[in-house]
DNA sequence: GCAAAAGTGTTAGAAGTACACCCATGA
DNA sequence: TCATGGGTGTACTTCTAACACTTTTGC
């Protein structure tokens, strides 16, 4: 009876960042528990789950870990489980070393979690510390296990979520933004353009976007007008 | 560093059936590997995975093995993997004997698969073989572990995706169809009500739904027409 | 004044909403 | 001819797409 699996299980995360221009993830090398290089190439932040937490619970501790952010709620997107997920040695490897295993690890199962989040000033500086960094999702290479067809499918996830609830993008912006960068926000993301006047008439009727008095500073051209964002009562989900 | 759990994977499944009039889910009666009643509740059909399968493989596994269908692409909609599943001792006691295991299990990681079927003649009398009875949703009783809470997820998940692609919904209709019986299945799943004639507008707009020219026989009404469904070629996912 | 980017007016058509009405059939 | 459910006409409103135009600012 024992061909059932009794597999690892893990929590990947696709952490998605806007740095005011392109969608970045983030992107850690794979390294030793102690810190050498064991294969050199990339990974998503991730880590198998602990005894006392449950799956979302993983996934904060990994977005605490690599970012320092808490209270962001992720996305549970999709899990990945085929029996083929360890077939570079390599990848294989490097699990067992890095979580100082006895035993070499057959299978493991993973739940891919995502959000968005604002590269800022503090995120910039994040690089360095767990051998993380940003990179433009354009740009990104291949990466370890099956990561790169999990960050495929984060980003449908992300994009079909925020079509429908325009205001998971609002995390991406400043609090005070102006029309433009919001703009190009829903433009960078979903993938489209938008008319200018079209957008305009749209933003004025988002009960969840307060314009302000207040203007941009300094510009050699006509000063945009600045907008904040208001949380409503119900929100869904 | 042994405070990594490696718990259990299992796939669980919530099959939706349409029998013309409601949905149900297919549920289990909870009883050892022999036989023998243990708990005498309800679950949801469901396995441990195997050393060669990935998780839809699994998935398609226990479709087959409770309706004895095969080539359904179900949804992987949520995965469930809470510390705390096994917390009733019954539960647990349960899958010990169910899968012959010589040890406790602590922890069980379950992946949550659904999709929509049509409860015709043959789905009918399956109830029997493996226990297995469909029960309308809005009368299904307490199940084992978490499996209400997982039938909920399904069903939020089942009628976000059939509100961006209606097609789904055909697999719940025979091949011949009537206007009223589609207006009813998306009215019934989608838990809203619909306009009559802006449904007729809808219909005659959508391109995979064609018109035919028999109609009903028999009955003490104007006949309706019956449609069909056309399968196209772009089918999204 | 000029370049650059912000922001507006107006239109035509498509799609959604509401509701009153007519049609075919068996009993 | 009546009850029953199938199916239609039409008016109104709201979204969508398109595109030419005006405004403000620093240099």
């Amino acid at each position: 009876m024992e061909s059932l699996v009794n597999p690892y299980v893990s929590v990947d995360c696709v952490l998605l960042g806007f740095d005011g221009e392109q969608l970045n993830a983030l992107v850690v090398r794979q390294s030793g528990n102690n810190g050498e290089d064991v294969a050199g190439i990339y990974k998503l932040p991730g880590s198998l789950i602990n005894l006392d937490e449950n799956l979302d619970e993983a996934a904060q501790r990994v977005l605490k870990q690599f970012t320092g952010l808490s209270q962001v709620n992720m996305l549970q997107f999709k899990a990945f489980g085929g029996p083929d997920r360890l077939k570079n040695p390599e990848d294989s490897v490097w699990l067992v070393r890095f979580y100082n295993l006895n035993h070499h690890i057959d299978r493991i199962v993973t739940i891919g979690y995502t959000t968005l989040l604002r590269i800022d000033r503090k995120m910039r500086k994040l690089e360095g510390g767990y051998e993380a960094q940003w990179m433009p999702i354009s740009e990104l290479p291949r990466l370890a296990f099956d990561h790169s067809a999990i960050v495929d499918e984060a980003l449908k996830a992300v994009r079909a979520k925020a079509t429908l609830d325009v205001t998971l993008l609002f995390d991406l912006l400043p609090n005070k933004f102006t029309a433009a960068q919001l703009r190009n926000v829903m433009e960078v993301v979903l993938g489209i353009t938008l008319d200018v006047k079209n957008f305009h008439k749209k933003l004025a009727q988002m009960p969840y976007v307060v314009p302000l008095e207040e203007k941009e500073d300094g510009v050699n051209h006509r000063a945009a007008r600045y907008y904040k964002f208001k949380k409503l009562k119900n929100k869904h989900i």
